[in-house]
DNA sequence: TTACAATAGTTGCATAACTAACTATTTATT
DNA sequence: AATAAATAGTTAGTTATGCAACTATTGTAA
């Protein structure tokens, strides 16, 4: 296990096993709270909260996601009753995503979890390395982010 | 969509915004160069190229993916030809899996692929920064893993 | 030896992602 | 105004992931 993730090693890079466990995690202490979502699902309440009424297609910007990825999502959020489909009046085309009462209200609970999911990922990491792990992820994402939503 | 990866946020750490980026363009090296295979199914035989004949539990601890989903990979990768299951002479409940000639194959010209895809998505990253972000990432992953594979 | 526990792997169900093909609406061109 | 092109969103098909429940085999303990 060691192997793989030591210096000059790719697989770990490219397979993203530090996120995945985040996500792991957070959505094990969702679930231990009783929080009946996603982690993506969370990730799309994320843009909501702070700013309602996007249309899927910023939700695709903002996620890094593609249309049937946020088609979907949206649907399941309905289904929750977490958001609400409205149609745009001035383009027909357009679907303006609103928050419900029940979808505002998880946001500060949901927020908390994941920053403490956070402390808990970063434990024993200096302030500076993370910036700078932060810095370099950022420009890894920059250099590819050329193919991103469509 | 610079907002989100800005110092202080949470948000592409969790989503792993770089680490989905990153294997969607192997992805698309992979297809481009006509390689039928998925980024997924490349991390398997990745561990299967380091050595040959691992059970699927050994894959599981590897790849840090939970047996089902070994399961599923291992039974594409035999549709595709790549590996081939053997069950153990010394215990029966133990599968081991071998690689093909043809999935053999797949190593050096894969590999070169995502040695280059690597280099692509961290082109103008000053190599000590690189493995500052790697121990970090490292780091975060030893603090999480409690939950991996069962 | 029989019964119980642990391990390896599979199957079923739900969610999510990517690709490609599709509908509906709006904008641009002629 | 009529046609073509672009945009927003949906649907269908394949792959992958996570969880829970299951079978089969092996190991342990009474």
């Amino acid at each position: 296990m060691k192997g793989e993730f030591s210096k000059g090693e790719l697989y770990s890079f490219i397979t993203g096993m530090a996120s995945t466990a985040l996500a792991r995690r957070l959505q094990k202490n969702f679930k231990d709270q009783k929080l009946e979502i996603t982690v993506e699902q969370w990730s799309v309440l994320y843009h909501l909260w702070k700013e309602d009424g996007l249309s899927q297609q910023d939700l695709c910007n903002h996620s890094f996601r593609d249309k049937p990825s946020i088609t979907r999502l949206v649907d399941n959020l309905e289904k929750l009753k977490l958001v609400k489909r409205t149609s745009s009046k001035d383009d027909k085309r357009i679907n303006k995503i609103f928050l419900t009462s029940k979808g505002s209200k998880l946001q500060e609970k949901t927020m908390e979890m994941a920053n403490q999911t956070l402390n808990e990922a970063l434990e024993g990491v200096a302030a500076k390395d993370i910036e700078l792990c932060k810095n370099v992820l950022y420009k890894v994402f920059e250099n590819l982010k050329t193919l991103s939503s469509k």
